[in-house]
DNA sequence: CGTCCAGTCGTTAACGACTGGACGGTGCATTAAT
């Protein structure tokens, strides 16, 4: 059917050329304007949308509330075509549909499992009733959703939430790291990847597995001034529980509490009732209802405290937060910083206070541990390559007894491995000229390898940065790659007056590329006075003395 | 990797000290049984 001038949705656009006329940026605020009743935007998100209409791709990192979704919503006026948004919670898509159904933006469906019946998403935006669609990546995964949103000749593509890219593509949701060849399936329009938290490194992921080509990126500061910073160390385990528990329920306003384990979450939120406190646990071994009640209660200012794992965040924007806890350090300062990030949106006072423990780090590394799938991934190998031609995904998993998850991370090592190929309608088949399944696995499990360092290494860094007897705040600035040559003066160490004033004369520059004899190529992330922080492509994270590299020659310019 | 818990040991009966094993997070979609 497709999506020529006669359909609706192109109509409008054509309308809307003629009705904002004049320079790219004037049309953007005028949309902007006239559309959604925004009078200002910022030179960031003119940037990304002007880059967007020109036919680039982008990657913008800003924070929540930053105003992220104008970056596509805007654009999406402009250019003659569906706009699809890739996200990944269908609590999120419900709130973004909800949130455009107000507007006059065209309209907007989501597609999900939770679908009642009823209207065909996908009928809608072929109708042109629909400008927006939000799907989770696995939708994409199905070859007919994407013929269907093929024909209806997208116009642009948002990434939302773009760090699970980096962060849950290798293994919790692989789907993840198939956008890339979706995205090619779609014509590769202009494409925008729209996150809060990411380090150089990820960023530089996202790019490489979403296939972006002639990206801008845009990238907001990082730093949170208002967010006082704070770790507090103990040996043993019931004292910090006790110091936490007596904490969260003496601190004024709403407060966040993040713990490890869902039984943990349980457990600190009947201490805070015991002691007083409106508290509830959050995770997601909770029924649907519960959560969701939680949500509500959090939302509506009904609580005193939220006791969650992970799993609470995502979507929220609660600007009255003042005070976000940790029973247990996360998995990565990229994890901290979006936890601690849900603290004080309103610019007032709030605390961000990690109640440390080296042995906590423990469930972490084991987190990022697992071993590789080697006999799967020779099962897999191994049957396509003596199949000779393609294989539909859904025939290799019913032959194999095995669920999409698993076999879409076969998929993705194996094709990185250069054994296999997926086609454009995503079927299956053996490369040609490809390495020997055997072989394959092996190179396979050495990128798996790679990864899992890394992954500890970002551990480690959590470490660091409970350990650290520098300014916190820098060291988190600094890891996000915005260098930071001062002292913050609120976190504790500075007003303890323990951290150092940095000293930038050393040898080797913020974001320098080196060397090292034994791990191999890496980028200078941070400089102490007597030390320097690397990530290294192969090894991740490492910190080094400043005395044993100069003594040992550890380092050359690379 | 570290914690928790049930079970067992050892002593001299009710209670600690040890030990082995299980368990730990994030969500999509789909399916089978009511």
């Amino acid at each position: 059917m497709g999506n020529g001038s006669g359909s609706r949705t192109g109509r409008l656009r054509a309308a809307a050329r003629k009705v904002f006329p004049g320079s790219r940026a004037g049309r953007l605020r005028a949309v902007a304007r006239e559309v959604f009743g925004w009078e200002d935007l910022r030179s960031g998100q003119i940037e990304a949308m002007s880059h967007l209409v020109g036919g680039g791709d982008a990657l913008v990192v800003m924070p929540t509330g930053g105003g992220k979704s104008a970056v596509y919503q805007v654009p999406a006026q402009l250019l003659d075509g569906p706009t699809v948004v890739v996200s990944p919670l269908i609590a999120l898509q419900r709130d973004q549909v909800a949130g455009l159904a107000e507007l006059g933006a065209g309209g907007a469906v989501a597609l999900n499992s939770a679908q009642t019946g009823g209207d065909d998403p996908l009928e809608a935006v072929h109708a042109g009733r629909a400008e927006f669609v939000f799907l989770a990546p696995e939708q994409l995964a199905k070859p007919e959703i994407v013929e269907r949103l093929r024909a209806a000749r997208p116009s642009l593509i948002a990434i939302d939430e773009a760090h699970c890219v980096s962060a849950w593509g290798h293994d919790f949701r692989p789907d993840y790291l198939r956008l890339c060849q979706v995205i090619e399936r779609l014509g590769h329009p202009p494409v925008v990847a729209l996150t809060a938290t990411a380090t150089p490194a990820v960023r530089e992921e996202i790019v490489a597995a979403l296939g972006l080509r002639d990206v801008r990126q845009v990238v907001r500061g990082f730093d949170r001034p208002n967010l006082e910073l704070e770790v507090r160390r103990f040996v043993a385990a019931d004292e910090l529980r006790q110091a936490l528990v007596d904490e969260a329920a003496s601190r004024a306003g709403l407060g966040l509490v993040y713990a490890a384990t869902r039984r943990a979450t349980e457990e600190y939120a009947a201490a805070l009732r015991e002691a007083g406190r409106r508290a509830e646990p959050y995770h997601a071994g909770m029924r649907a209802a519960d959560r969701h009640r939680v949500h509500e209660m959090f939302r509506d200012g009904e609580l005193d405290v939220a006791v969650a794992t992970s799993a609470f965040g995502m979507g929220i924007d609660k600007p009255d937060v003042r005070f976000v806890l940790h029973a247990a350090p996360p998995e990565s300062p990229d994890s901290y910083y979006q936890e601690i990030g849900r603290a004080g949106r309103d610019g007032e006072p709030a605390a961000a206070v990690l109640f440390y423990r080296p042995e906590d780090l423990g469930l972490r590394r084991f987190f990022t541990g697992g071993r590789t799938d080697e006999e799967f991934l020779l099962r897999v190998a191994t049957l396509l390559n003596e199949h000779g031609g393609t294989v539909r995904a859904r025939e290799l998993r019913e032959l194999l007894g095995v669920g999409a998850a698993r076999l879409t991370r076969a998929v993705n090592l194996l094709e990185r491995a250069g054994a296999i190929e997926v086609t454009g309608r995503g079927d299956l088949r053996g490369a040609a000229g490809g390495p020997d399944p055997a072989r394959a696995v092996e190179r396979a499990a050495e990128l798996e390898e790679i990864r899992r360092r890394v992954d500890a290494s970002r551990v480690e860094m959590m470490r660091g940065y409970a350990e650290t007897t520098g300014c916190r705040r820098r060291f988190l600035l600094e890891y996000f790659g915005e260098p930071y040559e001062r002292l913050c003066g609120t976190c504790d160490t500075c007003r303890a007056g323990e951290a150092e004033a940095p000293d930038d004369t050393g040898p080797f520059a913020m974001h320098a590329r080196v060397r090292h004899s034994e791990w191999g190529p890496g980028m200078v992330m941070s400089r102490e006075n007597d030390r320097v922080t690397v990530l290294f492509d192969e090894v991740g994270y490492k910190t080094l003395l400043l005395e044993a590299v100069e003594r040992e020659r550890l380092l050359t310019p690379a």
